[in-house]
DNA sequence: TATAATTAAGGAGAAAATATTCTTTTTGTG
DNA sequence: CACAAAAAGAATATTTTCTCCTTAATTATA
């Protein structure tokens, strides 16, 4: 699997925690409860205080600390610190009431749509991302698959990579996928989008990818989910929800803003990009008014 | 002894070294001197590896950051690792450079990302959301149309609104909006999805659908376009380009968050919204592994 | 439903790291 | 040069982390 833990002073830890939180078994699930509720108190702690408060073994803090990324409870904690060195602002009050007049909860909603935006931010793993970038633009052929929600999503992406000029399709009809995924090559590219990061229509295909020797980029907002297990990157987004239900909502808006970095990117590193865009939007002038 | 020393999470602990460093004896300069020349390797080594590193004994080591003020070896390592972090610069400047490295990218488009949102937020006409919501509840069959890019997005809302159990299609092929429209009739709902407003394929199929006595809602980034002319309501992005060229990037993102809005005040609003929500989700579980 | 297989969790003790004590060395002073 | 005082380090004690192994729980399979 891509090394997609954390570095000391990168990416932020208590994030991270969320990401995988629903990788973790239930007694892992109490040591993140208690470091996500008492980040202070966990720096100053020992493995031995923070497994009597969180009500758990030693072991299993260990065990919380490696599946993070960590080597282990030590490096955990110096990670933690540096999250707590100047942490946002405790959200005022995003929530959404039943009685808010439509502008309040448009107020509301933009603001939970910015912190969402710097919570995607943090997540951002600038090796995994070049290695992205890189790989796309080596790519013979790049397949985007996704189903659902997330099939939407990889025609978004197939709509700006073939706007850059880049060799690619898309599918999100998961029998297609399969089958398309049983005739990669090496020097082909897989990007996988799954939210859940456990979608099997996905899932296998990819595994069958990378048996066939492609190249396999993953963006999910699980960091420890089946498919960024079999992926040789993974691009986090943010998967915490927000707070009004609106996993979907939330999710749908952070892919399209990572995409929009991936191709930003994308537009900057290619040689002839500019040219391919200039041509595609000359394409469709004429079916203006 | 009374603790006068640094408590983690303030002061600049390599700055303080500097400031008691004429304070120390000649072997805990050599440790001064090496924390400072190497303070990421400082945070991850122990009192050994430090004291063989400064060529000094591990007692020294101690005393060294007693002297700072620390408790231990411990807290004067989680004290440096707070130093480390690299405080984001507060870019004011948010035109990418072709020099910027990604994280500079990164963090300059998620500035302007922030922008766009307040940008549109700006726009959001109440009166216009209010009625758009109303019509969609009230409408006998949604008819979302797009081409292009926009297409995409009308996957979108068509893939949201079904979750939320209203009855709509969605189409982005021309031939089969023009159909679609000229079979429409008083109770349904036009949704017209256009950045530009001025496209063909979906000027004519809006004018044939008000022909046919239907209602229509348009999401446009102009204003006065003439998909706007004909549209009995509009919904308005920002389409403010973000500098880096990227008009459709920002168009897509912004249609995006709009939609969110949108839905959201559409799940307030529908009685049994959270029903269908609920339906809709465990429909698919199984689909995970 | 019983049984096997796998995974999760914790305890005991080994290994490693930190801290203390005490001895040795160095430095300064009369 | 002797002595005191401070500085530095070695040896050792203590604490903390981590590994290994056993037991419990869960899941899969017959």
């Amino acid at each position: 699997m891509a090394r997609v833990g954390p570095r000391l002073n990168q990416s932020n830890t208590l994030l991270m925690i969320s990401s995988i939180y629903s990788s973790l078994t239930k007694t892992e699930k109490k040591v993140a409860d208690y470091v996500k509720a008492y980040p202070e108190e966990t720096v100053l702690a020992t493995v031995t205080d923070l497994s009597e408060k969180a009500g758990v073994g030693e072991t299993s803090v260990i065990r919380f600390c490696r599946k993070l990324g960590f080597r282990g409870f030590h490096e955990f904690k110096l990670s933690v610190a540096q999250d707590l060195v100047d942490r946002p602002p405790s959200v005022i009050d995003t929530s959404i009431d039943e009685q808010d007049d439509m502008m309040t909860v448009a107020r509301k909603l933009t603001l939970q749509h910015e912190i969402l935006l710097k919570n995607t931010l943090d997540l951002v793993n600038t090796d995994n991302l070049k290695m992205a970038v890189d790989k796309l633009l080596a790519a013979n052929k790049v397949y985007v698959y996704g189903v659902g929600s997330s099939g939407i999503t990889a025609l978004d992406l197939h709509y700006q990579l073939m706007r850059l000029g880049l060799n690619v399709e898309a599918h999100r009809d998961s029998h297609i996928i399969a089958m398309s995924a049983s005739l990669l090559k090496k020097g082909d590219l897989v990007f996988a989008i799954s939210t859940s990061g456990s979608t099997r229509d996905l899932v296998d295909p990819v595994k069958e990818a990378k048996k066939n020797g492609a190249d396999v980029i993953c963006l999910t907002g699980h960091l420890r989910s089946p498919i960024a297990t079999y992926a040789d990157t993974v691009l986090l987004v943010s998967s915490r929800e927000m707070p009004t239900e609106g996993g979907a909502l939330a999710t749908k808006f952070m892919q399209t803003y990572m995409l929009n970095i991936l191709t930003t990117l994308l537009t900057m590193k290619k040689v002839d990009a500019s040219e391919s865009l200039e041509k595609t939007a000359r394409s469709v002038v004429d079916k203006l008014y």
